[in-house]
DNA sequence: ATGATGCTCCAACGATCATTGGAATATTGG
DNA sequence: CCAATATTCCAATGATCGTTGGAGCATCAT
């Protein structure tokens, strides 16, 4: 009988590793760029501002949990979501965090506010509109992600090629930029450039991870 | 522009507060049990086989998460979840847990099979035959938890009081005993006794977190 | 008041964790 | 085979965390 106490403290035990992969920034930041498609660990590392080493192991803690699964390609290692779920579990727990803690959603609302306007909150009526299309849909993350998953009818600029590709884009439209989600900045940077070009941009405050396209292979 | 480095560390940091509060295997215990509803510190150190300072700590750190409020009543504190989607988040992880983690899949199964059969997985099937009264769908929490919330047409009778109230039971109907959840063995423990003693026992193996049916307040 | 109860704060210990440097391994291209 | 690249392994560092003991504070019963 007072082996429950073993049995139980073994089952919370459990799921405590899936707490413990999701306790650390760094790894949680791994998590959202996993959620826009396989990457290698230093494509990884480059993204989260963090040593190759560093990241090779908070990826292997997030192996270990089963959150994430690997694959070797020749002299590369592809690190991928293990499920679609973990990308459902990623945009859950950053819900919760906005809903209780007052420290983030006050800092989202400045992001959201500084670049004015946010957009269509909802991607459905988006697409209907980019499908008629009323709005050009950009996707400014790097050309990768955007092959690996991407909106229906979006056209793909990465952030750091748009000043150079302006011309690509009309200005009688307005143009929604969206990015990986909402803490990822390429999507407001993106529309501050097009603002300041004269283009009628908006930024999409939703991103990849939330609208679990296909982001697993 | 290298500013957004420090804004996106910031935005995952709040994150990973969230995920903090749930790395500990004792403060998911916590969770689980203030899912029943509002609980003092040492009901709660009880429970979860702590001491009651250990407890107030993992407490105070719930609650600089904001997952948990506090409210004084004369002597006592009382600790509840600061939110509906606190009870949601647990159920998430747990899934998540149960989905990734084989060792966890594993320990359950051999759980459930061990009473034998499993029951109705769904609870409103479950609550249609209780309304008929075709089965009798037994609570073995605690009464104050009872009390605070239960399954429509469920009777409490607390699990240490069971042997003795075995009169109030009926043999000739199926028995549904539930607890708070899979993770907690009271409705397990229930059903080998009324089997010992000829009643016809099945286990729910939901529990009260996974339909949020009002525990906060 | 006095003592008892319920809880929290503070300080300390050991355990665990993030992070870094150095070496080891595996693969590719010459 | 050698050099270069990509990744992991191992060991060492300092930081953080869980846990416990002791003291402090509020509340209640007497």
């Amino acid at each position: 009988m007072k082996d429950n106490r073993r049995t139980k403290d073994m089952l919370f035990e459990q799921v405590a590793r899936i707490g413990k992969a999701a306790c650390s920034p760094k790894r949680l930041e791994l998590i959202e760029l996993l959620c826009q498609g396989e990457k290698t660990v230093d494509a990884l590392a480059k993204e989260a501002s963090i040593s190759v080493k560093l990241a090779s192991a908070h990826l292997g803690q997030l192996r270990a949990a089963h959150l994430v699964e690997t694959e070797k390609q020749g002299k590369h290692v592809l690190y991928r979501l293990a499920n679609r779920d973990v990308a459902g579990f990623w945009v859950v727990i950053r819900a919760l965090a906005e809903d209780r803690l007052v420290e983030l959603r006050l800092a989202l609302d400045q992001l959201a506010r500084h670049p004015k306007e946010l957009a269509p909150h909802d991607r459905d009526s988006l697409v209907k509109l980019a499908r008629k299309g009323e709005v050009v849909v950009l996707d400014v993350r790097p050309a990768g992600e955007f092959l690996a998953a991407h909106l229906p009818f979006a056209r793909s600029i990465p952030l750091d090629e748009l000043k150079t590709r302006l011309s690509e884009l009309p200005k009688d439209k307005a143009i929604v930029a969206y990015c990986r989600g909402p803490y990822c900045l390429m999507a407001r940077d993106a529309v501050d450039i097009l603002r300041k070009k004269g283009f009628d941009a908006l930024r999409l405050a939703e991103g990849v991870a939330e609208w679990g396209l296909s982001p697993v292979r």
